[in-house]
DNA sequence: CTTGACCCTCTAGTTGCTAGAAGGTCCATC
DNA sequence: GATGGACCTTCTAGCAACTAGAGGGTCAAG
C-alpha cells in the first residue's frame, strides 16, 4: 500500500486547473463519477479521477462543449470499438473553429472601418461612429 | 394625419430582423423603452422605436454586449457630451475581436495537430487521438 | 481550545436570448 | 354571428458552463 494517492477536492482542483465548484458541477451532470467519501463526508479522488478530469480539461480547453465531452468518455471506455467516430469530432470542431476565425475576421473589418469614421473631439451629434450606426 | 407607423412587435421584428420575444426581453431589461398600447393591449411601435431597435441590432451584430449597447445608447442621448467615449467602446471592441481571433488561431493549430494523429481505422485503445488527449 | 483553511449542500445568478403554457384579440370568411 | 387562424398578451422555465453565496461541518496547527 504505497497509495499517495487520496486528494481532497482543492488537491484534485490543483493537480488537474480545475475549481471545487466545478468538479462537484461535472459530477452532477455526470461527466465524473462520484468518488469514495471520508469519515467526514469529503469526497476522495485517485489517480483515476486525476486521469478522468485531465482528458475532461483537455477536451474542453479545445472548446468542445460538453455534450462532446461526454460521447468522447463514453467512447474511450470501449476500447473495442474503432476511433472513427473521434476522429470525425475532432475535425468537425476544427470546421468549426475555421468558421469563428472567419466570422471574426470579417467582424473585425467592420469594426475596424467603423473605428476609422472618427477619432473623438467632436459633439455626439456628429459623431460619424454613432452615424455609422444609426442608419 | 399620414402615419402609416403604427407597428405591431411583429412588424417591429420584421422591419429589424429581430424576433419578438427579443423585443420584449429588451424592453424587459430597459434597452427599449415601454411602447404605447393599443386598445386591445397590443404594443404598438413608431418610427422611433424602428431607429432605436435597429441601433441595437447593428451595435449588437457588432459583437458588443449588452450593457455596451445600454451605454451607447445612453451617451446618444446626449447630443452635447463629446465623442470620445463612444470611440473609445469602438476601439476596445476592436482589440477584444482581435485577441479572439487570436487564440481562435491558436487552438485551430492544436487541433489540427491532433487531427493529423490519427485518421480512424483503429480500435479506440490504439487510438493516439485520445492517446494524446489524456497525459 | 480556538483559529483558519478547507469541505459539505443547496440555491440562485450570470449572458442573451428562446420556448412553452394558457389565454386574449383581430380580421376574414362563411 | 360564428368560426378559424394568425397574431398578440403574461408568466415561467430552460439552454451552456459555470460561478458565487449562505449557512453550516471538519480538520490540523499552535
Ligand atoms: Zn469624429
Ligand atoms: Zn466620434
Ligand atoms: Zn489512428
Ligand atoms: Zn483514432
Amino acid at each position: 500500500m504505497e497509495g499517495k494517492s487520496e486528494l481532497t477536492i482543492g488537491a484534485l482542483g490543483k493537480a488537474t486547473g480545475t475549481k471545487p465548484e466545478t468538479i462537484r458541477f461535472y459530477e452532477q451532470i455526470g461527466i465524473l463519477p462520484e468518488p469514495a467519501r471520508t469519515a467526514g463526508n469529503y469526497r476522495s479522488y485517485g489517480a483515476e479521477h486525476v486521469r478522468r478530469l485531465s482528458f475532461v480539461r483537455r477536451v474542453r480547453d479545445l472548446g468542445f462543449p460538453l455534450e462532446t465531452v461526454r460521447s468522447m468518455l463514453a467512447l474511450a471506455d470501449q476500447p473495442d470499438r474503432p476511433c472513427g467516430e473521434v476522429d470525425a469530432l475532432v475535425l468537425q470542431q476544427l470546421h468549426e473553429v475555421d468558421r469563428k476565425i472567419a466570422d471574426l475576421q470579417r467582424l473585425r473589418e467592420e469594426l475596424d472601418r467603423l473605428a476609422h469614421q472618427c477619432r473623438g473631439g467632436h459633439r455626439m451629434a456628429e459623431c460619424r461612429i454613432i452615424e455609422a450606426l444609426s442608419p
